[in-house]
DNA sequence: TTGATATATTCCTATTTTAGAATATATTTG
DNA sequence: CAAATATATTCTAAAATAGGAATATATCAA
């Protein structure tokens, strides 16, 4: 049950679904994901450590950045369901859609590095 | 997003799953719920609301008993999903094995009417 | 090594969620 | 109509959650 719920609840909260639909076209480090959200960065990495703990998400590390991606739900038969249908669900949501469109723009080159 | 979160966080709590699970078998009253659970009247009668409203279950009146019943999800796309994944999930968890084993002990003549 | 930067963690606060007691509502029965 | 019963609602307290400020950690560059 445990495991279950941790997927239920970690895709209980708009930013952590913003985050995984824009992981959806592209890996992000924290710093692009706290510009395109709009939020705190504390807020980010724990919202990201909430979607690795069910399986969600991981991460890798690139020097001073860390890169978080999608996985393909190996540990978590929910994960890996819920995955593959919010590869669909929320397209056309207004938010969703802004926030995608936005993404090119978000390269960390730009956005970080003061 | 709203009508999709009010899913997820329906589907959150540990109680209204079993709830789930248990209407998987038959249609329940709000007592017999109650008496499977081993929780407070109110608090079932909440749990019920909740998944109404997120579009998992409906409800129909009986006299002085309200029957609950799955739906197809036919509001929510979000709903009919989950609720055919849950079909098979947990099965075998360990408590909603137990609450599903004692079903059919479960009967609202002998349950309720003090 | 020192300074700068990206991320994680801690701490505190505000909000939400859950639970149960008390109460209200509705329906059946006498 | 009055009593009994099943359910819903309200109210309050406890627990969980989300947010950000402050701080710690780690890595790169000079």
């Amino acid at each position: 049950m445990r495991p279950f719920l941790k997927v239920m609840k970690a895709l209980s909260d708009p930013n952590r679904i913003k985050i995984i639909k824009m992981l959806q076209h592209r890996m992000m480090c924290v710093c692009e994901i706290q510009a395109a959200l709009g939020i705190a960065q504390p807020s980010v990495s724990k919202h990201l450590k909430i979607l690795e703990d069910a399986g969600l998400a991981a991460s890798s590390k690139d020097g001073l950045w860390v890169n978080y991606h999608l996985t393909g739900g190996h540990d978590s038969p929910y994960a890996a369901s819920l995955l593959g249908n919010l590869r669909h669900w929320l397209d056309d949501d207004p938010e969703v859609a802004k926030l995608i469109k936005g993404l090119p723009l978000i390269q960390r080159e730009i956005i970080c590095r003061k």
